[in-house]
RNA sequence: GUGGAUGUAGCUCAGAUGGUUAGAGCACCAGAUUGUGGCUCUGGGGGUCGUGGGUUCAAAUCCCAUCUUCCACCCCA
């Protein structure tokens, strides 16, 4: 006996069911993309490791611990990609998307890989919806961009907090890191075992340290480094203001920042409100200097990622559902074996004409196949027997009615169509 | 990567202190006379008790290891 093999670690198989749900939102994204004026990029699922390291920053956990990188036959180093941004960034640039029409507003979904310890919600292997935008500094597209991650949540019914800030630019953030850490660093005896390595690696995080202690003391030390150029402070301010204007409502959290080394000015996060240590749905922000650093021309550029694994998380824990499609629209049983042939030319008929059909291929009795018809949730049972079939017509069944009719073959087809 | 829990049929779970062929509900399959589903009744298939070692006359039950899932941390989707 073969011993039997399974899925690697913090995988998921989506199975007939739940891949439903997958397709609706999946399905709901691509259109709202659409309305927003985004068009479908895809990129590799692999790349050379190095785009990792230099887009997403060498010192993140992502890079420094998450990543799936091998050696191919070749001995190159190519990485799974943990995240969406850095490859279509690189694709901007090799594929020279700056030479057209700006701004490229571009969206993707797929598979993301981390190599992290799993929890719910949380896996190796899940799944973004994203966009990008290429080639706008406006606030405006800030807001936009906010305002549509919004409203894509909203048609679920979700109801999600968005958590915003502005982490600054190339010029003001690093003024802010000095300060934050000379003050910081008085008082090292006070920070927790974690921030004191974070003051030498990524001093921001210790904004959203768990440990209360220095969560304050960061706050503190922020709240009064008041330290935005007049440059960003204004494209936060304009920001705020038309996501006023939407009326997308918004929580400004000077604590909020990402992990991820490319951000600058705005930074958002979706968070849903309550329970779970996986409570961020998506987040985003604007990336200014990511092109450039690829090899591009000076260029900015704004998105986010929402993690449909998480979504759907807490769309169940919010208790909506999604419509159900997939369904059948009939069934077929046939009340004699000889009329097999039969069947399988009518089936085939129907489907032709767009009709979803169905019929048992088990040899069942007929009485299990009318089972397996109301199991398959078709609401229509077409019966094949000799007698209908001697006046060329066959029997027609309401399922949720349980009545039936006697319908000449030849309108057939238009009793499903009409309805 | 750190700390802690968990693992018995497809699913949800019973199986006190180790002892004959490991159980239930649901699900699945088949029947309940002559061509008809959803209710009911009857019967059936299905588990090397996560896996691998060990202790013992004897282990689902004790010990060790390993894997999975889950919780918290790190971090993030």
């Amino acid at each position: 006996m073969p011993s039997s093999i399974n899925r690697p670690r913090g995988t998921i198989d989506v199975l007939p069911g739940e891949v439903e749900k997958w397709q609706y939102v999946e399905e709901s994204f691509r259109r709202i993309c659409r309305e927003y004026g985004y068009a479908e990029i895809r990129t590799p699922v692999f790349e050379h490791t190095e785009l990792f390291d230099r887009g997403v920053g060498d010192t993140t956990d992502i890079i420094e611990k998450e990543m799936y990188t091998f050696l191919d036959r070749s001995e190159r180093s190519l990485s799974l990609r943990p995240e969406g941004t850095a490859p279509i960034a690189r694709a901007y640039v090799e594929d020279k998307l700056f030479s057209g029409p700006q701004p490229v507003k571009v969206y993707y979904q797929g598979p993301m890989f981390r190599y992290d310890r799993p929890q719910a919600g949380r896996y190796r292997q899940f799944h973004q919806l994203g966009v990008e935008v290429f080639g706008s500094a406006a606030p405006a597209i800030d807001a936009e961009v906010v305002a549509m991650a919004m409203d894509f949540c909203w048609r679920f019914g979700l109801k999600l907090d968005l958590h915003i800030n502005s982490v600054g630019c190339g010029v003001c953030r690093p003024v802010m890191r000095d300060k934050l850490c000379a003050s910081l660093k008085t008082r090292l005896e006070d920070l927790c075992g974690d921030c004191r390595i974070r003051l030498d690696k990524n001093p921001l995080r210790i904004l959203d340290c768990k440990v209360k202690r220095c969560r304050e003391m960061a706050e503190e030390t922020a709240a009064g480094l008041n330290f935005l150029c007049p440059e960003c402070a204004d494209h936060f301010r304009e920001t705020l203001g038309y996501l006023d204007a939407l009326n997308v409502a918004y929580i400004v959290d000077p604590c909020l920042v990402r992990g991820l080394d490319y951000y600058t000015r705005t930074a958002f996060e979706i968070m849903a409100p309550g329970v779970g240590a996986q409570r961020s749905v998506g987040g985003g922000g604007r990336y200014d200097g990511l092109v450039e650093m690829f090899g591009g021309p000076p260029t900015s550029g704004i998105g986010y990622a929402m993690g449909l694994e998480r979504f759907l998380l807490v769309m169940q824990e919010q208790g909506l559902t999604v419509p159900d499609g997939g369904r059948l629209d009939v069934y077929l049983v046939t009340a004699e074996k000889d009329l097999e042939g039969r069947a399988l030319t009518l089936l085939q008929e129907l489907r032709a004409k767009g009709i979803c059909a169905d019929k048992d291929y088990t040899g069942r009795s007929m009485k299990a196949q009318l089972k397996q018809a109301g199991k398959s949730g078709a609401p229509y049972v077409v019966i094949l027997g000799s007698d209908e079939l001697s006046k060329g017509k066959v029997a027609l069944r309401d399922m949720l009615a349980g009545s039936q009719t006697e319908v000449p073959l030849a309108d057939l087809p238009a009793q499903f169509l009409k309805k």
